[in-house]
DNA sequence: TTGTAAGCGTTATCAA
DNA sequence: TTGATAACGCTTACAA
């Protein structure tokens, strides 16, 4: 038929053009396209058939707007400075796409931001709203989410034990015991930790557990310096300031970053200013294991997060009706490289 | 009144509420909320405080089913590799969201998921589907799109050339121009030249400008070797193989990459494949300006693409109703760095 | 300036 | 298994 050019053009096939085309209801359209539908086999062919033929697919604004599911979550984000970031997002928009559920991407510009982003999320009627690696305040955040009209708030690999809240994350104690562990069994004498935010306790579990373990180990405080955003130019500038000028014996002979976005840029510091080299001078552990932490010019050793079964398990979240609880017990592994 | 929890856990509150609430019609709820409504601004006034006391907001998935246009865009993108795509990621949610659009983001797993992607989008009524910087064929892609159901299509960061996209890129022949007129100034002799994919034209333009400006001005036809995707890790391997084995007076004395991904791979072999200096024994140039450039590790030349400036003229395009053109004619600017 | 009718394309629910 | 009714919350006419 000449109709087939337009048929693409002539505005939307629904389902009523397929029901007209396959000779049964509107609804047995839609009983075809859906998974545990009571339809009968023969029904549903002549439907998918039809529907091929019309290059009809069922509009999901539609259907979220009828039903009370959207399929549709927000991710909330709010740096974009920390390259591990590109690698959850790309986890994640796949494993949810996988599993049928498309992905709205919102930028929380500042911290005050973050209730216009949940409105904004809301009024798409998204099933959840999900955080990706706070570093923004997390109580002023989940303040400002108070009073939500999202389904369902999780926060995604960070603990948030704020209430009406799911977090999916590592096991940070355990994965800072691991690599405290590391660090205490080469032999290093004075550590000094590197820190993001100070702003809540989510942000000070690897802090804490590492200055314990220390305390406890070696029986002495390990130094700490902090940055108030996990940004590499900034953990540059604060490795610069501390260390710059200090006597040799007075430099630590290992940094323990909160996170590779910190590790890069302190290494950056240790070689470029301090003129140091490392691991000789200075050794360096990150968290995360981003992709340029793997580079010959770093090769530094961390600690990489299951990022995909944490994303699975958030479909699995996504997918129960009722309310969940969190998940903060993922186990990653240390990766061990030239840095440390 | 004891409603105040009730009302946000409730279910949603609808126009029709607060018209009740502000005792007006619920299309007169609506016109407050649209910019040129014709509406009396005593009623306005009422109908905003109504909703404010309420905590309504217009719901978006119910306001595009009805109209059509959905204020949501789909950001296709194919590759999360390259740095340079969270600087794109950031602009574009930015800007768009400043302008009242919401941002889908759409992971194409692999060429053939191209297809899928788009309906994917269509399927949520997105005002348009924006391809950010493909490195996907991109006539493989524009193919599968073929049958589109979106109603712009929009090539980002890249040129298409193709009937039926709209491109918003930077002129790479100008960039190129000018950054070959910065390297034949440098003196430098023995070009060699590092492309990304050598699938389509639009990759190709950045290569042959500087090839043919090269032979124009020094009479002889530069190297180029190149890697399927921009990936640095591949860029490593390429220059690492490619260079490996020669003596010293047949290594390039710069090395220009299609851009940064590129670049640093190819200067962390340099480095530490080769045992190199950079710029001393090769230079290298890219092209983006990712953050990563700009550190004292990389200190790398390259050219910055006026992203911002690009993000608005999306924002006009997707608000002009009717067709529109290209605009592949941004103007960015070379950063010089230290490593060329 | 304001109110009304008629959809937008689906789904929940019940009846056949 | 199938068909029909009534939403879902809004917008675009057009009429008052």
């Amino acid at each position: 038929m000449s109709d087939d050019r337009h048929d693409a053009v002539v505005g939307v096939v629904t389902a009523d053009h397929v029901a007209a085309a396959a000779g049964v209801s509107r609804w047995t359209v839609n009983r075809a396209f859906k998974k545990d539908a009571s339809i009968s086999k023969k029904s549903r062919e002549k439907v998918l058939a039809a529907a091929e033929r019309l290059d009809y697919v069922p509009d999901l604004m539609a259907a979220a707007l009828a039903s009370d599911r959207s399929n549709l979550v927000a991710l909330l984000i709010d740096d974009f400075r920390n390259p591990h970031k590109l690698v959850m997002l790309e986890r994640l928009t796949r494993v949810l796409r996988q599993n049928g559920c498309d992905t709205l991407l919102v930028n929380m510009l500042d911290e005050d931001d973050a209730h216009r982003a949940l409105v904004s999320a809301s009024q798409r009627r998204v099933d959840a709203a999900i955080l990706i690696g706070l570093q923004f305040d997390d109580e002023v955040i989940l303040t400002a989410l108070g009073a939500r009209r999202v389904k369902k708030l999780i926060v995604f690999a960070r603990m948030s034990g704020h209430p009406n809240t799911i977090s999916i994350s590592v096991d940070d104690v355990a994965a800072m015991t691991e690599l405290t562990e590391y660090i205490l069994s080469k032999g290093y004498r004075r550590p000094m930790f590197l820190a993001g935010p100070n702003t809540q306790s989510a942000h000070l579990i690897r802090k804490e557990t590492f200055v314990d373990m220390w305390q406890r180990a070696r029986g002495y405080v390990a130094e700490v310096i902090s940055v108030p955003l996990y940004d590499p130019d900034l953990a540059f500038r604060a490795v610069a300031e501390a260390l710059g000028g200090r006597s040799r014996p007075d430099l630590p002979d290992i940094l323990v970053c909160e996170n590779d976005a910190l590790a890069l840029g302190a290494m950056d510091a240790i070689r470029h200013d301090l003129g140091l080299r490392t691991p000789d001078d200075i050794a360096v552990t990150g968290f995360d294991d981003v992709p340029q932490a793997a580079s010959p010019n770093y090769s530094l050793t961390t600690y990489r997060q299951p990022v995909t079964a944490m994303a699975e398990k958030l479909v699995e979240v996504l997918q129960a009706r009722g309310d969940d609880t969190d998940h903060t017990g993922f186990r990653g592994k240390i990766m061990v490289r030239g840095s440390a």
